[in-house]
Order: C-alpha cells, then sequence, then structure tokens
DNA sequence: CAGTGAGCGAGCTTCCGCTTGACTT
C-alpha cells in the first residue's frame, strides 16, 4: 500500500530511451522493455518497434485475491478475515497473491526488469489494463524508469506515437479496479454460503451470473404464467389479371373493425385490455375463406414509401457472438476460441472488445476493398463513424476487424485458412467492409383491399406489402442476422405488381389460417449476451465464461440452443430475490459502474463506498440515496447474518405449482439431494431431469404423482406373483414389492447394495434383496439368532441387540454362522477388528521420530503418525506423496491446534450445521404443516 | 421422496476479469 504512489512516480526528465536513468543507477546499456497483456499482441508490437525494444507479456493479471484455502499464505490463515483475501475491519485491504501458474511469468519479467534501460508498462488503457500496470509495478518494482504506455490501436504510426507520448500510472483507475474486485469478492464469497447452508453445497452467487441466472428463471416464470391463444386470419391469393403476376394478402378487418393477431396478444399471452380488435375464430374465418374465392376486390389505398437501410456497426464482442450463433451456429465459446485463433495468426484484431471504432488505416482498408469489390458508387463520401452505444463500455480496443492496412479476401484467405476459422473470418470480413458501405435504398407499398362475400354479409379488408431495393449497397455485402425467422422473411424483397386505387383484381384463392400465440422464447446463448450487455453486466471476456459458469453450477442446461432453468435455479433465484433483493436487481451493475466511475474521476472514494456495502450506511444517513437500499441500510455482513438464521430451507427449495383440482391440494416441486421431486401432501415423484420447467403443468404433476417415472418393473415375484420394482427415493435407489396402490398394508422395501447399480439389476437381485434380513444361524452359547441386515451404513449382523459392520456386499448373502460368531467376538471398534492395512509406510517423521503412514479414510487419503492426522491436500498424489510432505502436513496439522481449540466459528458452524440437520429430521417426522419457528432454530444454532 | 444400527483424521466449496499454458514418447 504505501508504496504504491511513490512507486508509480514516473521519472519525466529521463528520455524515451532512459540514458539519464541508466547513468543515475549505473546500469549496463540494457533496451527499453515493453510490457502488454497479450502474447500474441507482444509479437505484434515487437514487429513493429523493430529490435531496440523488447516486448514481453503479462498474460493478463499477475496478482489476484486467493481464490482457495490452498492459495492463502501460511501467515494469514488464522485471520478472520483470510476466507474472504480481504481485511475488512482494516480498510478493505486486498491480499493478493501470485498464483501458481503465474510463477513463471512473473519470474521471466522479473529478468527481464533487471536487463532493462526503462520499463514501458503497454497493457490496455482500461481499468483492468491500469491495475496490472500498477501490480507489475509492485511485483517487479522495477529500478529503472518506469512509463506508463496506451495505445488503442495496433499500427505501427500509433504504436510509435504512444512510445513518445506516455504517461503515469492512474492511480484512481487503479482504486477503482481495486474497489470492484472487493466488491465481488465480497458478494460472491458471503452470499454463495448462504446458498450452501440453504440449498446444496457447491452452488455460487455474483453479481453477474445471478443476474444472468435470473433472467433465464425469469423467462421461464413467464413461460409458465402464459396462455396460448388461438387467432385466425385469411390469406388470399389475388389475380391482378392482364398477364401480371399474382400476390399474396393478409385480412386486416372484418366489417370495418380490425383483427386481432400475434403482436395485439401480450407477454402473458392474453389480449391486452381495452384492444379494439375482433379476434377471427375458426368456424366464421372458414366460412368466409369459402365465401371470398372467386371474388372482386378493389384496391382502396396505395401508399409508397422510399426506403433506407443502414449497415450495422463492426463487430464487438457481444455482435461477434451473437452473428456467429445466428449464421454459423457456434456456440458463444466456440466463437471466441476460433476468433483466438485468427487473432494470434494475425488475421484480426482483438476480439475481446467492446467499442466500434475503427482506425483509420482500417476505415482506408474497408473503404478501398469495397470501391474495389463493388464499386465507388457503393462507398459513402465520409468514413461512416459509429458512436458508442454499450453500456459501460471501456473502449481500450478497436472493433474486431481484418488485420492490416489492407485486408486480405476470404478468397485470399482461403488458401491458409479453412473451416470454423475462414467462416469466423470471412463473417468478420463482411461485417466490417459492410460497415462502410453505402446504405441501400428501395421503395416500399402498403396496399390495402375491400371485398365483400355475398350480399349482406360483411366486408372484408385485406392487406399486402412488398419492398423492392432499388439500390442495394451494403446489402451486397452483409445482411445482419435476426433470431426472429418471421422479421426475416419480412425482410426479404417482395415484389407487388403496379396497383392504383380503384384497381379491381380477383381472389384465386382463400385459406383461413389458424395461428397460437407464442410464449417469449427462452433465451439462447446469444440472446443472454445480448441481454447481459444491455444492462451492462459482464464484459467482452467475460460473457462466453459466465454461460459456462451457469451450466457448471447446473442452474442451466442447454435444450438444443436454448437455455432452460433448473429447479435449483428456481430455488436460488427465488432465495436472492426475496434476501437480497438489491443484489440481483438489473441495475445493480450500473449504479456500480457509476459508483466505480466516480472514483476513477476522484469524485468518491472507495473506501466509505465499500464500508457501505459491507457494514451498512452510517446512522442517520439515508438508506435510500443509493440504488441498494437494503444492503446499504444494513451492510451485506449483518445481511448474510441475519437472513442465515432466518430463511427457512425446506419453504425456498419449495416451488409452488399449482393446486390439484380434485382435491384442492398443493403440488409443489421440492429441490432435494437427490434432485428436483414432486410433492402432494404425503405423496412424491421425481421430476424427469430433462422436463423444462414450463412443462411442468398441474396436469403433467398429477400424472407424473400417479405414475412415478422413476419406476420400473422388475419382474413378478414368483411367491406372491406382486411385481417387484426399482424405485428411487430419499436414501437412493430401491426395491419394492407390491405396487403401492395396494390399500392397506406397506409394500416391502430393500435399499440397493452399493456394489449395485440400478441401472443393472435384475430381478434376482431384487428378490434377494426383499428377502433380507437374512437369518445366518443360531449363536450356540446363548441360543440367540443372527441375522444380516442391510442398513444406512452398508451390511451389517445383529445378534440381540449388538451389531457388527460387514466388510463387504457380498457376505450379507453369504456369511456362514461361523464366520459371524468371529466377528461377535471381537470387539467393536473398528480398530479391534481388521485395520485396514495402511496405503503406504511413508518412514519415520524426521521431527518426532514417529513411523508416518499413508491411510485411506471417509474422507479420502489422509497421512497419520499415530496421534495426528492430516488430510491430503488437492494436488497432492497419494501414489507419490514423500515423507517430506507428510511430515509437513501433520507439522502444520499440529501448529492449527488440537480441534477444540482450533478455530471456535468453525466450530460452531459444525455444531450448528448438525444442530440444523436434528430440527430437520425432527420437524420432518412431525406432523407436516408444524413449521419450525425462527426461535426454535435459533437456539439449535446457538446451541 | 422408503426407514434400519456406528463412531469417527476434516476441510473445502464460492466471486469477476485479465490472459493462454500443456512435465513425456
Amino acid at each position: 500500500m504505501p508504496t504504491a504512489r511513490s512507486a508509480a512516480r514516473i521519472d519525466r526528465s529521463s528520455s524515451p530511451r532512459g540514458r539519464s536513468a541508466r547513468a543515475a543507477t549505473g546500469q549496463a546499456a540494457g533496451k527499453p522493455l515493453v510490457i502488454v497483456e497479450s502474447p500474441a499482441k507482444a509479437r505484434t508490437i515487437a514487429a513493429m518497434l523493430g529490435p531496440d525494444f523488447v516486448v514481453e507479456s503479462s498474460v493478463g493479471h499477475i496478482r489476484d485475491l486467493p481464490r482457495r484455502a490452498e492459495e492463502i499464505p501460511k501467515a494469514y490463515k488464522a485471520e478472520s478475515w483470510a476466507r474472504l483475501g480481504v481485511d475488512v475491519e482494516n480498510g478493505f485491504k486486498p491480499l493478493y497473491v501470485v498464483a501458481p501458474e503465474k510463477r513463471q511469468v512473473v519470474e521471466k519479467l522479473a529478468r527481464l526488469v533487471e536487463e532493462a534501460s526503462e520499463v514501458y508498462l503497454a497493457t490496455d488503457e482500461d481499468r483492468e489494463g491500469e491495475s496490472i500496470a500498477w501490480h507489475l509495478m509492485e511485483v517487479l518494482h522495477p529500478r529503472v524508469p518506469v512509463k506508463r504506455m496506451v495505445f488503442h490501436e495496433i499500427t505501427p504510426q500509433a504504436i510509435q506515437r504512444a512510445v513518445q507520448e506516455w504517461r503515469e500510472l492512474d492511480r484512481r483507475l487503479v482504486d477503482a479496479q481495486e474497489a470492484r474486485r472487493i466488491l465481488d469478492r465480497l458478494y460472491g464469497y458471503e452470499v454463495s454460503p448462504v446458498l450452501w447452508k440453504k440449498v446444496m453445497p457447491r452452488l455460487s452467487a455474483g453479481r453477474v451470473q445471478s443476474v444472468a441466472t435470473r433472467m433465464i428463471v425469469e423467462r421461464e416464470r413467464a413461460r409458465m404464467r402464459f396462455q396460448a391463444a388461438e387467432w385466425w386470419d385469411l390469406q388470399a391469393s389475388l389475380d391482378p389479371g392482364e398477364g401480371e403476376p399474382r400476390f399474396e394478402a393478409q385480412s386486416v378487418a372484418v366489417d370495418g373493425q380490425a383483427l386481432a393477431s400475434g403482436r395485439d396478444f401480450g407477454p402473458e399471452g392474453t389480449l391486452a385490455q381495452g384492444a379494439r380488435v375482433r379476434v377471427l375464430e375458426g368456424p366464421e374465418a372458414r366460412s368466409l375463406a369459402e365465401a371470398l374465392v372467386g371474388r372482386p376486390f378493389e384496391v382502396t389505398q396505395v401508399q409508397e414509401r422510399p426506403l433506407r437501410r443502414s449497415p450495422a456497426p463492426p463487430f464487438i464482442t457481444s455482435t461477434l457472438q451473437q452473428e456467429a450463433a445466428r449464421k454459423l451456429r457456434f456456440s458463444a465459446q466456440r466463437t471466441m476460441a476460433v476468433a483466438q485463433r485468427l487473432y494470434e495468426q494475425g488475421w484480426i484484431t482483438y476480439m475481446r472488445t467492446d467499442s466500434t471504432t475503427l482506425s483509420d488505416e482500417a476505415l482506408a482498408a474497408a473503404r478501398a476493398q469495397a470501391a474495389e469489390l463493388y464499386g465507388p458508387d457503393h462507398v459513402p463520401p465520409a468514413p461512416r463513424r459509429y458512436e458508442k452505444k454499450v453500456k459501460n463500455a471501456q473502449e481500450a480496443h478497436e472493433a474486431i476487424r481484418p488485420a492490416g492496412e489492407r485486408f486480405r479476401t476470404p478468397e485470399e484467405a482461403a488458401a491458409s485458412l479453412s473451416g470454423d476459422e475462414l467462416r469466423l473470418y470471412e463473417l468478420i470480413w463482411k461485417r466490417t467492409v459492410a460497415s462502410q458501405m453505402a446504405d441501400a435504398t428501395g421503395t416500399t407499398a402498403q396496399v390495402r383491399l375491400v371485398g365483400t362475400p355475398e350480399a349482406g354479409r360483411p366486408a372484408v379488408e385485406l392487406a399486402a406489402s412488398g419492398s423492392v431495393i432499388t439500390f442495394p449497397g451494403f446489402l451486397r455485402a452483409y445482411v445482419e442476422g435476426s433470431d426472429d425467422p418471421e422479421a426475416d422473411l419480412a425482410e426479404r424483397e417482395v415484389r407487388l405488381p403496379r396497383l392504383a386505387v380503384g384497381d379491381v383484381v380477383r381472389a384465386e384463392a382463400v385459406e383461413a389460417r389458424s395461428h397460437l400465440t407464442q410464449p417469449p422464447a427462452r433465451f439462447t446463448e446469444a440472446s443472454l449476451v445480448k441481454a447481459l450487455e444491455e444492462q451492462g453486466v459482464g464484459r467482452p471476456s467475460t460473457y462466453a465464461s459466465i454461460i459456462a459458469t451457469i451450466l457448471d453450477r447446473g442452474y442451466v442446461w442447454k435444450k438444443g440452443s436454448a437455455l432452460v432453468p433448473t429447479f435449483t435455479a428456481f430455488a436460488v433465484v427465488g432465495l436472492l430475490e426475496r434476501y437480497f433483493a438489491d443484489l440481483v436487481d438489473y441495475g445493480f451493475t450500473a449504479a456500480m459502474e457509476d459508483d466505480l466511475d466516480g472514483i476513477a474521476s476522484g469524485e468518491r472514494e472507495a473506501l466509505p463506498w465499500l464500508t457501505r456495502f459491507y457494514f451498512g450506511a452510517p446512522k442517520g444517513q439515508a438508506a435510500e440515496e443509493d440504488g441498494a437500499g437494503r444492503i446499504s441500510a444494513l451492510g451485506l455482513r449483518r445481511l448474510v447474518a441475519e437472513h442465515l438464521a432466518a430463511i427457512d430451507a425446506r419453504e425456498i427449495n419449495s416451488i409452488p405449482i399449482g393446486e390439484d383440482p380434485e382435491s384442492g391440494e398443493p403440488i409443489v416441486v421440492r429441490v432435494g439431494r437427490y434432485g428436483p421431486y414432486l410433492q402432494r401432501g404425503e405423496e412424491r415423484a421425481s421430476v424427469p431431469e430433462d422436463l423444462p420447467p414450463d412443462e411442468l403443468t398441474v396436469e403433467r404433476a398429477r400424472e407424473l404423482l400417479a405414475a412415478p417415472s422413476g419406476d420400473r418393473v422388475l419382474g413378478e415375484d414368483p411367491e406372491s406373483g406382486k411385481p417387484v420394482l426399482l424405485r428411487s427415493g430419499r436414501f437412493g435407489p430401491y426395491v419394492q414389492l407390491g405396487g403401492a396402490e395396494e390399500s392397506g398394508e406397506k409394500p416391502k422395501t430393500a435399499s440397493l447394495l452399493a456394489s449395485m447399480r440400478p441401472e443393472t439389476l435384475t430381478l434376482e437381485d431384487a428378490l434377494a434383496l426383499l428377502a433380507l434380513p437374512r437369518l445366518v444361524g443360531v449363536d450356540p452359547a446363548s441360543g440367540e439368532e443372527i441375522w444380516a441386515h442391510n442398513g444406512r451404513f452398508g451390511p451389517y449382523l445383529k445378534r440381540g441387540s449388538e451389531t457388527r459392520s460387514l466388510e463387504r456386499d457380498d457376505q450379507l448373502l453369504g456369511i456362514g454362522l461361523e464366520e459371524a460368531l468371529a466377528l461377535f467376538a471381537q470387539p467393536k471398534t473398528r480398530r479391534g477388528r481388521q485395520p485396514a492395512a495402511p496405503l503406504r509406510e511413508l518412514g519415520e517423521d524426521p521431527e518426532t521420530g514417529q513411523p508416518i503412514v499413508l491411510r485411506s479414510g471417509r474422507f479420502g487419503p489422509y497421512v497419520t503418525d499415530g496421534t495426528t492426522n492430516a488430510s491430503l491436500r488437492r494436488g497432492d498424489d497419494p501414489e507419490t506423496v514423500t515423507l517430506e510432505r507428510a511430515a509437513e502436513l501433520l507439522a502444520e496439522r499440529r501448529a492449527a491446534g488440537p480441534p477444540a481449540r482450533r478455530s471456535t466459528r468453525a466450530t460452531k458452524a459444525a455444531k450448528a450445521t448438525k444442530a440444523t440437520k436434528v430440527t430437520k429430521a425432527a420437524k420432518t417426522t412431525r406432523a407436516a404443516g408444524s413449521r419450525g419457528t425462527g426461535s426454535t432454530r435459533r437456539r439449535a444454532s446457538g446451541e
């Protein structure tokens, strides 16, 4: 912290080549070192700067907050805030670490800095880039002059200019980045644990992913609310005569009253209130269609308008992903991977950008190419410049375009590129060239016609529209794709015959067409990226990974290209909306960006901003002043603590589906450990994994409850003739003798053994299971029976009130009396029975002299010296772990102290979890409906 | 989500944004 400002000071007196600095430090003559972010960029710039410069890359950020417990330095492990990586009690000071995979990069840079005459920090000119530059300074602390160098386009002129026009590091921009980073960490690492405790372990929440998930869930909810409605219209094929071609027209009004069409139905699928339209129904439509065939229609109106369309701006990351999805059917990830290869091979400019700006070089190249290929008349007199339209754009780069001062055409590219790369390059090339071409012009025509069936019946008004492009302009190079196929059709050129008011045409054929209103479409990767960008959520470098994250967490799955939310997502979004509404507000990021701009411009400071977010607004200060009302009133920390006590997990994990129309009982989906299941009173049924939530209607739920889909009939019990079913339950798969509907007696059930798989289970296996418990024999000493049971913890023997666990599944069916007696003869402890042989003996601990062995335990492999045990960590391989490593782990474990005295906080949390589980279990067995109160839970967890 | 009896090495999961690695034959 203290060195930040002074280290960032830049020696203005030194010449660009740093001669004076060398003299001052007495260093050998070296070359200036330029550090950029990307290796590919380093290569390009190195070529432009020539041999007098050394150019190297940082490969992105070099330091960050520790990601996992493993990355927290030992010295900080005991700190109360270590888990967050931010000392929230002391000015939100971040703990930065160099990630293991970045060590090599940092070492290399450090070597180069030592040899350099001066250092140019040439990372991107945005918050993140400025921050990377600052971290480089902090980590490398060069003893030679340091200059901040910036450029927004990679052309020889721009680079040369940037070398001359360097500036100082902007600490405020760095502060803004750091504030952003800390807020995201606090949000993610405070809220995710709430989900672990209330919904499922390993889930996550974050400023970006939670909003993305919420959008997808809200869309699904809208689909669930949607009521499909039917409407009809007429399509007439009209013959103008005199050899002119026929044309098509659609009904728009009957008897002077406008007819409803798709767009008159709102998002709920119902007609907007007060809509003055009439819904044409089937019988009337059919009767009209029939009666209109062969009838004359008179042209009542002809409207011609000039048509002008302009090209779309050049690609930025989000639009590239959208168009590659529409036109090439690429996923966001595939698009970015292909673009990365094109960029690295020098075909295109940088692919992670939010700027539509083209460099002068690019403007000239695009215009020259357009003129050459399509003629000078297809290029406007002045270059087109596109205004920034992206919310929170940082605009550190150019738009995505073909690289170089002369674009290589797709034909030229085909010599070296193929497949995905060629296709994406062609897309980028077309879009770039088209963006500098002239508008397309033409005319559109709207024609109205009126005709009547036989006398006494109402008049029917038809409409036809056509459009003619007279000058294609940019359309010759590129047409933007659309998510809406109907809109796409409408874009097509349609020619109408020359018509004038008063002309009469004849209806050759009239068809009555039925339409169903469609629910709002699910998000695709491309439309989600578009929606996120519109809200300013996420950055070009993260769009693809946001989708990967929500897929990975099990919030969303892909059905074709559609993103379908899971019921887990419903539970999580429901929790967040209800208890952390401000955090999942769609405007949260935009408000945050405004604040960060304030920090970057010096209007506000990061510390009070973070304090307010985390600890709440100072007393007396109106909390509603900023967007995050409730958060700022209480502060995130207290909010989380409060909610941990108050949130009823059972309620959060219940998603209401509706009421059973027969019994009036509510039907809910509950998110359980084994996935979602339906519940109606005491009845339960699994929800198929591939069932989209909007298809789980009350009717469908009733069907599933009537015949739980997970069930499989294995066969018939030869003795009783009853069916043997394979089912899935709370404790995993089990078999059942007899159907559930058999009145009165409870059907006999038995869990599968650990070694059995439901997919391959046979009737024989099932019958053997149902025959359990098995009488092994009678103890000759006491006369007591010995039974083999299959229990919660696996197979075991029971003699009176005594039990012994069995080692293997097959003993359950095969163990004899003698062997059983031998087991009972041994004491009950695991050690007494048959201590599993150690996996490996590692040798003697150099510190204590105790032998260390590697064992396999419940939680995986661990090492022990007989008194202290330590689990292997991530990255430790049981096959190859050394004595030294084992001794180190044990020493760490001993240093942490005995379990009772260690981290009171963690222990308390563990106890609380246990207590909660007990209450939960008790609650479940109690009559349904008597929900635990907050005070009960508090007592339980306060224990 | 069915219902069936232990005692015992805990420690970790998670955020958003920058950027590409890759120990061998």
